[in-house]
DNA sequence: TATGAATGAGACTTCATTCAT
DNA sequence: AATGAATGAAGTCTCATTCAT
């Protein structure tokens, strides 16, 4: 019954990675001991390494799933038929996740900023921050041009610069809130991205191009 | 004579700091062994800790010295009198040391973003980091403020939030950089700054002000 | 089945503790290396890491075993109901233990030497010595308190001082072996003490006391 | 001229040697590092090293030092005619070098007992130790024997054994002493030393001899 | 002669990983 | 599959000693 058994493995190798996050987020990658994760998993050194390589999978792996959690965000908001509508859903989704003041979302922070560091001299992180990066910027690179060729924004901006600066933003919140959960809440961070991104859109229903009318959400 | 003795000792301290920055941007701070540092700076063990009490205060140091150059550039820039022309001032002199396209900037891109991991369990460089961020929010927060004052920015904007996004744009493309060198040249990313700093200005050639309507949050 | 864990491990650590005592007494608490202990036990580090938090703990055990086994003298010899008879196997007890010509007792007088050197510096095995004296004084003085009540120690001598005296010749006799273990044997010491003893105790048969029939050795 | 070259160098040994005998008493002989002696010398590690060969030949020539002054007492002790007379001599002579109350004192009996267990195994410095013991057993049991010549010490007694005793006692209460100064003061120690010293001698007066008499203390 | 910066062997300790049970 | 004792390479740091000045 193998089916059994790689639910017995997944729901192992589950129980271990959270452990890890917990450990990491904690004092970061490599001032985490394996006997830490160990101990904060409740498994003896032989189970975690029948089910991991060693401590270097684990930290792929914990890199991993946040890489594969992030990359359902862009393709569930980019479906939307109106462009802006869409960067605006693309906005909250992402805000949603990163801003998430409960535990898990504040785990997930000061793992994702460890990754970040990490990303400069392991290539495997490095491959996936920086597919991250790609993917989030060729979603709202799409809908800018698609916003753009309806009008909506102003033909003048480099698509791919503008969604690289609503990336930058993003980032540099999780940033900020990783080193003081306090400095800000949600809303905070989402209206101001949102301002962003209604400093830049016009009013589709006038003639001409304001950015005066623009509503920020 | 202490002159001499002084700079010595100064230059030798720099020496390995110089090496430990070379070390640090590689391999991170807890990858990178005393040996790897002791071999970049061509010293022995013991000459290093005759100058550094141990690998912790190397590394406080190299984040130290990060720090202390930073506030100078917040102090020179907001000396204007107008508080736009301060605000284009700050954004193009961090910019210019941010995106410093040579192997120096490079090096302090890579360790800057090390430092904002090693933030998140180091009591030390938090507290750096987080002085960094207050001041540089604080410059920002004044400048605003009095932009305000004159009506050359919407008095709807909350000063503090604003301030915090342009911090936070400017972090996200420090790590974008870090990642990838060739991701954009130090114009793309102060054009980006710049337009968001000019969507939010008012003209204040014109009588009526064409900010005036949006509510950025 | 914790039993036979805990026996393991007790077993582990006397394994340890007795390569640190070979080691120690060949060349001193501070000229053993942890190599030098590692090979003598035939353990890796980590093995013996599991069981001592490091150096200074197996010097404190070391210390901590000598000291149990000695407190063990105080009382099984003082239980006799003749004050001067319990005086007699009190020195026999210390002097079997001390004096011991075998390979182990040879290794305790030389470990004791360094332990006394020891206690002049470090805290805990100054208390653990001092500890041990007291031990010894007042057992001798309650003995020698009781041998007065009963006049057969002369009321004159200041029953603390003589204690202190007799210990003090143990201690000397212990220093002269430790160097040359062919200064004297076992029986040698014993009659040195045991002619002390004699010399101040008073013959109960007598109307009189009279030192003359002592027979020192 | 060679004389004020050789009372210059005489001079900066001894200050190297005052300077090693207080760090030796305070942290022992391994604990004590060169950089605390030549801080205490206020010295430079060259003009040390032009003066001792290293740390070794410093310890050896504390020990010598003290083996030295040791020397000179028992020379001047046993001059005297009575042989009673000059034990009494030569044991307050000891008493009052190493029972001294003084600092120096104090000093002199920690580095005593650490060279006592550096004789363990260093042959130079058991070489000495070995020694001096000697030549207080010698000078001891040559006037134990003269004593016994004249019928005042009882023939039963072994010289040598007795004088090994006497001299066991003394370090007995030198180690006591170095572990709690306030254990007692010179004229205890005298007292019971004496007291030993008494109880053996026969009154030189009457024809039987009598330990009655004796004063202890 | 004197200085003290520099050396580098070697000390103690940790920890990722293995493997007999 | 699981355990956890054991391994040992590698890490950080110290300190006796040297030598250019």
């Amino acid at each position: 019954m193998p089916k059994v058994d790689d639910a017995h493995r997944e729901a192992r190798r589950q129980q271990v990675l959270d452990a890890a996050i917990a450990c990491f987020a904690r004092t970061g990658f490599h001032q985490t001991s394996m006997a830490d994760i160990l101990q904060e998993a409740g498994l003896s050194a032989g189970a975690v390494y029948s089910y991991f390589s060693g401590k270097d999978e684990i930290i792929a792996a914990v890199a991993e799933s946040r890489h594969r959690q992030e990359a359902q965000l862009n393709a569930a908001a980019t479906a939307h038929a109106d462009p802006i509508e869409a960067l605006h859903r693309l906005a909250r989704a992402y805000a949603g996740w990163m801003f998430d003041p409960s535990a898990a979302g504040k785990l997930r922070r000061r793992v994702g900023v460890q990754s970040w560091a990490e990303a400069l001299h392991s290539p495997e992180i490095r491959a996936q921050v920086l597919r991250g990066l790609s993917a989030a910027k060729d979603a709202l690179g799409a809908l800018i041009r698609r916003a753009q060729a309806d009008g909506r924004i102003a033909a003048a901006f480099d698509p791919e610069a503008l969604a690289r600066a609503m990336v930058a933003l993003f980032q540099g919140f999780v940033l900020q809130l990783a080193w003081d959960e306090q400095a800000a809440d949600r809303d905070t961070h989402l209206a101001a991205v949102e301002g962003l991104l209604a400093a830049i859109t016009r009013d589709p229903r006038r003639g001409a191009a304001h950015g005066r009318e623009r509503r920020p959400h």
